[in-house]
DNA sequence: TGCTAAGTTCGACGTAGATCGAACAGCACT
DNA sequence: AGTGCTGTTCGATCTACGTCGAACTTAGCA
């Protein structure tokens, strides 16, 4: 049982905010959140493909907003809000906070 | 002397956040925060060219970020804040609040 | 030693969007 | 009326990005 986490900056407003304007990732984001811990990928994402999914979570990790790790040979996704809240207070969890729509 | 102002509603999460997610947008939202109220348009940018800063504009205002009113024949922009807060509690102000990188 | 499941990477494709110049419209002022 | 200033609209262009299928990698398990 492995248990990698490679966490770097949290990337510029622009970025976080690029990132989380797509409708797939915001998603993505809210159900991490729920999880409220490392998830599985396949349980973020319904609408796309594996590989869409893949590509996705890369934009959010190079933006600083979610991180990835191993366990169990599983890779899975978390968010990082404490960090992004450090460097952007507020911006993520009123977000989060926001009605659906 | 007039005064125009044809306020909507405010757009989804999605649209404010990718109308604040590009750089130049951003920026003039910036400024007309710092305006504190209608400033003309050209006070709010540079580096565009005077057409793609009015495209920007009308992302702004159908994202419902913005509102346009004419002031003395002049065209103003202003910043709908209050109105967005209302909608999303926390969302621009908390990225107003953050250092700009 | 395969076999399967889970993610990533790699082109390729199509569309959305950022940009500009040029032409147009409205308004103020002479 | 004419002139200049300010902002919008219209095409055109070019790039960025979301999307997919297929091939590859790695890990666990029969």
């Amino acid at each position: 049982m492995t248990d990698t986490a490679e966490t770097t900056e949290v990337g510029t407003l622009q970025e976080v905010l690029a990132a989380l304007s797509d409708p797939v990732r915001l998603e993505m984001v809210r159900r991490m959140h729920a999880e409220g811990g490392p998830a599985p990928c396949a349980r973020l994402y319904d609408e796309v493909s594996k590989s869409t999914a893949s590509h996705h979570f890369k934009i959010l990790r190079e933006a600083g907003v979610t991180n990835r790790s191993v366990i169990g040979g599983q890779t899975h996704q978390e968010l990082r809000l404490d960090d992004v809240e450090a460097t952007y207070p507020g911006v993520l969890s009123s977000i989060l906070a926001a009605p659906a729509r």
